[in-house]
DNA sequence: TATACTATGGTTAGGGC
DNA sequence: CGCCCTAACCATAGTAT
């Protein structure tokens, strides 16, 4: 091989003609803000939330502490910071299953992220050690933050088990619904439209799995998630 | 001066001690996220929508085509985007006039933040002419389209000025509320949060201004939004 | 808070796997 | 979609205004 490359060039700031190279692109600096969001947040110990509609429709989405919250707060117009993990249950109240399924698949997607640039710090390590991460919004999740989050996931689990169960009557409706072909819209209902950010068949990050089924949560790995 | 600078150093990725820096690194970093957020919108063609609270608990958002439409597809789990300009209305019905004053607000600042990136190019003037900017999600807002979103914004204020209106009561019932001291929570409620990305004593970009009142849309610049 | 300046450190386009 | 590589472009820390 003679020329390695070229190097990086100059692009125009207009819609990228070739597709393969827009997917590419796309995947890079996507990849790219969500860490510039991670560092912001780290350096600044700010709160932040980004959503993003692939160009293939699917959904991603990073957020600290939690983006649900984030949203939540941001529509209310309240910028006070819950102060007990009883909100982020509150939350949960009148979320149906498709929500909180959404809402476990971006969790792991954040794992992931978090776990990719934390482990090159290792003094985040001693960071907010013995408090619930969506109570420390100003600190990093590290290492050790991670394994809080399963701790939080599994707690998550219990309280929101009722709920689930009772939401399991509304969730078939809303099955159904999706389901049966609808006139409008191109059928994008679907829930294959939350991405998983970690292969479907390949290792789940820490170790942890988690799925979710109308009888409750499920610890654990498994494929569908709904 | 002798020493011009040791010009760029690198930074351990944890909170920033000094808060001066902080500061001043939020906002060159929040800057330079939302032009790499604008520049995957501009390159890929796709939507994409940013929260973030400032350390001074402000909000700054940013969102293509609009954040608000972009959340609530996050939280319905449908990708399909509206196809007409109805749903945009659709979307204030049930609002009141805190969170209307708040989209206005945002959607000043993606005006700023827009001009100052499409400046540069203009071949964007060619792209989606005689188009809704919320038609076309996956095209820029260039120079002309701002000038849409000006039309459209006026188009707006007719459209929701009846629910505005209705509204009056609730949010004469709302500001009594805020203006009340609480017991809880720090006074965060105040619309004050909201930032106003252009000081609220200095020019508006394209001589557009826009402001509310509880008897509706005012076009034309005025200090207090509220 | 936002901007100007400059030297660096980081990011990323393009090409392969 | 992820990773590797290279070179070149770009963002940004630190400081001052």
């Amino acid at each position: 091989m003679a020329r390695k490359s070229k190097g990086r060039q100059k692009i125009q700031m207009t819609r990228m003609s070739k597709e393969s190279n827009l997917l590419v692109t796309f995947s890079k600096r996507r990849s790219g803000l969500f860490k510039k969001a991670y560092e912001l947040h780290t350096l600044c110990g700010i709160e932040i939330g980004i959503i993003v509609f692939s160009p293939g429709k699917k959904v991603f989405s990073y957020g600290h502490p939690c983006l649900y919250s984030l949203i939540d707060r941001f529509l209310t117009g309240k910028s006070a910071p819950s102060t007990s993990s009883s909100q982020l249950v509150e939350a949960h109240r009148s979320a149906s299953i498709q929500e909180l399924n959404k809402q476990l698949t971006e969790m792991l997607n954040q794992l992931e992220i978090e776990r990719k640039y934390s482990e090159e710090f290792s003094n985040l390590r001693k960071a907010s050690q013995g408090r619930c991460w969506w109570e420390a919004p100003t600190d990093q999740l590290g290492q050790d933050e991670l394994e809080q989050l399963k701790v939080a996931m599994e707690e998550l689990k219990k309280n929101v088990a009722k709920q689930v169960e009772k939401l399991t009557v509304q969730v078939s409706n809303t099955r159904a619904f999706l389901g049966a072909p609808s006139s409008k819209g191109g059928g994008h209902n679907s829930p294959s439209n939350v991405v998983h950010h970690h292969p479907p068949d390949v290792k789940v990050p820490l170790g942890l799995g988690l799925s979710m089924t109308p009888q409750g949560f499920t610890l654990g790995y498994s494929h569908g998630f709904f």
